[in-house]
DNA sequence: CAGAATCCGTACAGATACTG
DNA sequence: CAGTATCTGTACGGATTCTG
C-alpha cells in the first residue's frame, strides 16, 4: 500500500469535528443554509440573495448539501424548468451548531 | 437589530459562522488544537502525533493559529533550540464549540 | 429557468533539500 | 531541533458559453 492510499485511509475517517467542517465548510454553504432556514427557495432565489457566488460554484455546493443529505432538491418537471431548495431534518438540526459558532466567533474574534 | 438582521448585515463582508471555519478549517487545525488540549507540546511531538501531516503544513497551520491567537508559541533560546506551543485563553474557548460540532457528526453523519 | 460544459488562473498542498 | 526555501502538482473558484 502506498503512502498516498494510506493517507486516503486515514481521510475516511477524520475526526467528527472535520467531518462537520467538510459540511458546512464551503464558501457558499453557510449563506445557502443560512437562507434556507427562512423557507424554501428556487435557484435562482438563491442567485439573487447571494449574488456574489458564481452559478457555478452554487450549483455546486447545492449538490454537495443534497448529497449530504442537509438539503433537498425537488425538480418539477415543468416549461420552464422549476427546482426548490429546502432544508431537511438535519440540515435544521445543524441551525443549533451553528448558531454556536456564531457566538464564538461573536465573542472571541471582534476584530 | 434583530439577531437575523445582524447576520445578514455581516454576510456581505463574512459571517461570523464563517469567520469560524477559517479559525478552525484547515486540513490539521482540529489535530493540533486536539492535541495541544492535553497539554503544551513541542514542534516534534506534534510531528509524531500528526504525521500526516508534511512539516511545512504543519508550520504553516501552527502560525496561522498562532496569528489568530488561538495559541501561544514560546520560543526558547537554545541550542538545540526549543519551542513550545499550547493553547492559549481564547484556544481553550473553542473545546466547547468543537464539542458541540463532535456531537452533531455523531449523531447525523454515522454513515 | 436551471443548469452543464469548457477554459483558465490562482491558491493550496506535498516532496525534497538546506540551515542557524 | 525547528524550522526555510524551492519546485511542482492539484484542486478550487471564476468567467463564459451553450442547452433542454
Amino acid at each position: 500500500m502506498t503512502r498516498k492510499q494510506t493517507i486516503q485511509l486515514e481521510e475516511r475517517h477524520r475526526c467528527p469535528v472535520e467531518m462537520t467542517i467538510s459540511v458546512i465548510g464551503g464558501r457558499w454553504k453557510c449563506p445557502i443554509i443560512h437562507h434556507l432556514i427562512d423557507g424554501t427557495k428556487r435557484f435562482n432565489e438563491l442567485r439573487k440573495l447571494i449574488p456574489e457566488a458564481s452559478q457555478r460554484m452554487l450549483t455546486k455546493h447545492l449538490r454537495e448539501l443534497e448529497s449530504d443529505g442537509i438539503i433537498h432538491r425537488k425538480v418539477f418537471a415543468e416549461v420552464p424548468p422549476r427546482t426548490e431548495y429546502s432544508l431537511t431534518d438535519k440540515g435544521r438540526s445543524l441551525e443549533s451548531v451553528l448558531w454556536v459558532m456564531n457566538d464564538w466567533a461573536e465573542k472571541n474574534l471582534n476584530s
